[in-house]
DNA sequence: AATGCAGTGTGAACAGTGTTCACTTTAATG
DNA sequence: CATTAAAGTGAACACTGTTCACACTGCATT
């Protein structure tokens, strides 16, 4: 935004370019596989250059995980806008499912945003998850709220909301590991459907 | 097993030295900062030693890894003795904790069993978790086995023991990067219960 | 308009890495 | 005892992340 963002001296805004590079560079050989020197090859440009915009590799690697974050929740919100009319548990269910969907076609933008390489603080769900939810975890907050009846208390909707999270996460990294013989994707589906049902199905009690 | 596993020539019996030592290493620092050449060097022994015993670094990691199963199976065996007399879902619940307890004590090992640094192939849940299955997942399909009525179809059940595989998962994934304030393992521990119970509670249906 | 000056990029260097290769040592086996 | 295959060595190669003194560039100030 100040003059980074706009135009560059030499190059023509690195640091934007870089994190291109880098992205479509993890797509394809993972995460492992990016090197700096190879970067900075690919971009012509002198491995020290990328120093001026990234004070380390990891660095990098959290900038491109924010990135990660962005493409993220916009996904979960297209997938949400996708099913305009649709009732609580389904757009639940279609939340599920663009989150599945992302880290299906993104593994490696998956996998930043949820271990950054040292095991670092990690913005995660962007923002801490706890109080106040903001970025991708919202969407689920709003869709968890609007599933329970209005009495229903707000920890008892943060802790619906961390609970399908966790449900749908661990599909996505079971899935991704490829720990289930056949295509864990229609199962996977069904378990959605299963579980927003059956949260729906818990409150009445 | 062969003359490999008793002892070695010079070393006495690497390999397995070469494991404990990374092990150990992984411990405190990451699998990241595990490099042959310092773990060669903690040894006494040259870099290229190791490569009598291993293929290659991520055969090294890999060989971890299935380390880090079986620990992980003799963990959650563990946490069923530990709880003999318990009803199917107060013994789902001891899984679940001791798939928690796990993960949060060996975050390292945790992790190299469920991300193999460059998305190999992963033997997960040891040998595929799809039909037959050994391993952990045994001792959770045993669980939900138990859990369901007799007339349960296997199918249902496989897909029971999935769902509650990925929900555990997710929640030790979540913890890990701490993507909850405050203590999440109380309230991880709460929505195990939630979770088993409302499974046990799914079947009469 | 000339002059600073901070922002960018350079080239060379350092330490450290994974991996290979020809070589020597070792212990068991015929 | 001689052979042989396993086990370990040392040097080398091609990389990597990172730093440093330096050179360039264009904007702002005098």
């Amino acid at each position: 935004m100040t003059a980074t963002a706009r135009r560059a001296y030499h190059h023509g805004n690195l640091r934007t370019a870089a994190l291109d590079r880098a992205a479509q560079r993890a797509a394809d050989g993972g995460t492992g596989n990016l090197s700096l020197r190879a970067l900075a090859r690919d971009l012509a440009v002198s491995p020290a250059a990328l120093y001026r915009h990234f004070a380390d590799k990891d660095a990098l690697l959290a900038a491109l995980a924010e990135r990660a974050v962005a493409a993220l929740a916009a996904a979960l919100h297209a997938a949400l806008v996708a099913a305009p009319g649709a009732d609580a548990p389904a757009r639940l269910v279609a939340l599920g499912r663009g989150y599945l969907a992302f880290a299906r076609a993104h593994p490696d933008a998956f996998r930043i945003v949820f271990e950054l390489s040292h095991g670092a603080p990690v913005p995660s769900t962007n923002g801490h998850l706890g109080e106040r939810p903001a970025g991708p975890f919202a969407l689920l907050h709003d869709v968890v709220e609007a599933l329970a009846p209005p009495h229903a208390s707000a920890e008892r909707i943060q802790r619906a909301a961390l609970s399908a999270w966790a449900f749908v996460h661990g599909l996505a990294a079971l899935e991704r590991q490829r720990a289930w013989r056949g295509d864990l994707a229609t199962v996977a589906d069904d378990l959605l459907r299963d579980y927003a049902h059956a949260l729906a199905a818990s409150y009445p009690r």
